[in-house]
DNA sequence: TCTTAGCACTCACACTGTACGAGTGCTAAC
DNA sequence: GTTAGCACTCGTACAGTGTGAGTGCTAAGA
């Protein structure tokens, strides 16, 4: 039931055709550009066919046809020829990136802007989890009214920082200071999921029940370390959505602008990009999230050299310079990926 | 050559006309609903003269007349008068307010969304200048290849971080400790004004010639402290602009877009609000930067008790419900002061 | 059986003319 | 100084029309 040669090619021409121009693409437009030289009337055939089959629909009955979301999926997946990026393109990514990103956090921006730029769509970019990150160093500030201001810094010199509320006796500066060189001295190098399992292994242990200022530094860390901070997600060029003839209507802008700042879904989106390999490609409905209809998500994720850190692309209308915005995206995590590992030595 | 009663009433009645229509307003609903009790021709009279004086426009001949920017400038320095709040916005407010925002950070998010929420337009906030802030505590953690992060945390737990390249001999742990132990002594409860003043005299007695360690602290000091951490804004609720009628063209509302993704400006125009008192409202066009044209903006300082930390608003419309924001703005930034005043105790 | 030319048909879009209504400015009377 | 009346302007909504792009179908040709 697969799709022969001739009824690729007319497909492909339809969806590359109608991603430069935005216009339904009619029949004798495929015929006149085609290799294979049909007449019009064996182009509306095919297309017929394509239609019924879901990969296509004319908008209005004299109108050409127009990629479906199945049409977009397929092509991606089948016919797309990623194609090169040039050398000044490349040089202008390189430039980009390298221009004083000492701080992670700086660097993630960075390429949030060079994504954006680049494609001329919105770029995406999900910052290291913290439970994915090596432990480097944890800092404690006494805050007024019990408010105890706990500061971890990564191994890749990511900051967090968290405020828990304490109750009971207050530890004193020194105590902080035990614990603050205890914490440092056990945890340093370990990931944050291995902190959390060296805890709990240490408060099982006979030793933790007598030794007053270790079984402190226990709870704390235990509270410390309990729930997850929030990934976050940077976004650069929003304003660019609003340059796509695509988005008519100002309700799935707007829908998508409210995504953009709620934030949850995208993140879901990324991290679910983050687990999988390569080069990935949501399209439009296709996604479980209905606020990303007409648009295409173009992801991959980014390493340390040894595990994924986090994720990054660019999102778009579903009418997107696929093969243009793959090159981009994948060569931006290469090179986000090669600065982490510098940093990370 | 002010204007008399009469005329001031008709521009009253027609700015607020066209803050809750969006029409233009024509003579004969004015004379309607006026209560000094005036033919239209009357008013037609009034309102040529309004015309000629440049408080007002008709888009063409035969529509009625909307305020220029002149216009809503003058409703709002003398005509505007507050609404007072209801009991139940009130308490939206305070809610909103008190939820779980532990820290800093968290209160001013909240804020924003407040902001956005009650007004329906898109909310601002200015986060605390740094330099504005009280110093609290220092922490240095050395990275690799000579980075050195370098945290602070401010009285009201406000953290912020940067990354120094150190070059030649690196300090040693201890040293680094050392160092860590002095400025903390030394600097806490200085405002960071009060900070770079300090070092600049420091450097300059005899005995920092000699303590090597003191000269480190003291260069390091300098080249942390040299420049200004850029302040940060928060923007929530920009979908909201989406909504809003006035902005018909793309163009502008992409300009808009653009100055909340580029921030600098948006930075400026609060940081001057935060110098002024009371709230500020900013007209359109009347705003130096022209990004901003067709859009007004209303702000306040919020403070911590003693000193102004920052500002926040909203920013939506020319035509704005004007009475509505400025109450809204004033006791929210009210409620924000209340807060941090707590945590500064 | 596949391909293609021809033809009738559909439909969006642009253009035209028309009627309507809202609002204006001006003038003259009160 | 105020107002009624009137002629005028202009945007908008509506209906009618022509055009062109593109289609589906059918029948003839390879």
């Amino acid at each position: 039931m697969g799709l022969n040669e001739r009824s690729l090619s007319i497909l492909d021409a339809i969806v590359e055709g109608h991603i430069a121009s935005g216009e339904p693409i009619g029949s004798r437009t495929i015929a006149d550009r085609q290799k294979l030289r049909l007449s019009p009337a064996t182009v509306r055939n095919v297309m017929a066919d394509l239609e019924e089959r879901g990969y296509l629909v004319s908008p209005h009955t004299s109108a050409g046809r127009i990629p479906t979301d199945k049409g977009y999926r397929f092509y991606v997946d089948t016919l797309l020829q990623v194609r090169n990026l040039t050398a000044s393109e490349r040089q202008q990514i390189e430039v980009q990136c390298n221009s004083g990103a000492a701080q992670t956090q700086e660097l993630l921006k960075q390429a949030g802007r060079i994504l954006s730029s680049m494609s001329n769509y919105t770029g995406i970019v999900l910052a290291p989890r913290f439970a994915a990150t090596t432990f480097r160093h944890i800092e404690f500030v006494l805050l007024s009214q019990g408010r105890l201001l706990v500061i971890f810094v990564s191994q890749s010199g990511l900051v967090q920082n968290k405020i828990i509320q304490l109750d009971g006796k207050l530890p004193t500066a020194s105590e902080l200071q035990q614990i603050t060189n205890y914490l440092n001295d056990e945890l340093c190098g370990l990931t944050i999921n291995e902190v959390r399992a060296k805890i709990v292994e240490q408060m099982q242990q006979e030793k933790a029940q007598y030794d007053a200022m270790m079984k402190d530094a226990l709870g704390f860390s235990q509270e410390i370390f309990s729930d997850d901070i929030e990934s976050d997600v940077i976004i650069d060029g929003a304003a660019n959505i609003l340059e796509q003839p695509d988005f008519i209507d100002r309700s799935s802008m707007q829908r998508l602008f409210r995504a953009f700042e709620q934030k949850n879904n995208l993140i879901n989106l990324l991290d679910k990009s983050q687990q999988a390999q390569g080069v990935q490609i949501y399209i439009g409905s296709q996604v479980e999230f209905q606020e990303f209809e007409g648009c295409s998500l173009i992801t991959t994720n980014y390493t340390n050299g040894k595990q994924p850190l986090g994720s990054l692309g660019v999102i778009g209308p579903s009418r997107m310079k696929y093969s243009q915005v793959v090159a981009i995206v994948d060569y931006t995590a290469q090179l986000v990926s090669r600065a982490l590992k510098i940093k990370a030595e």
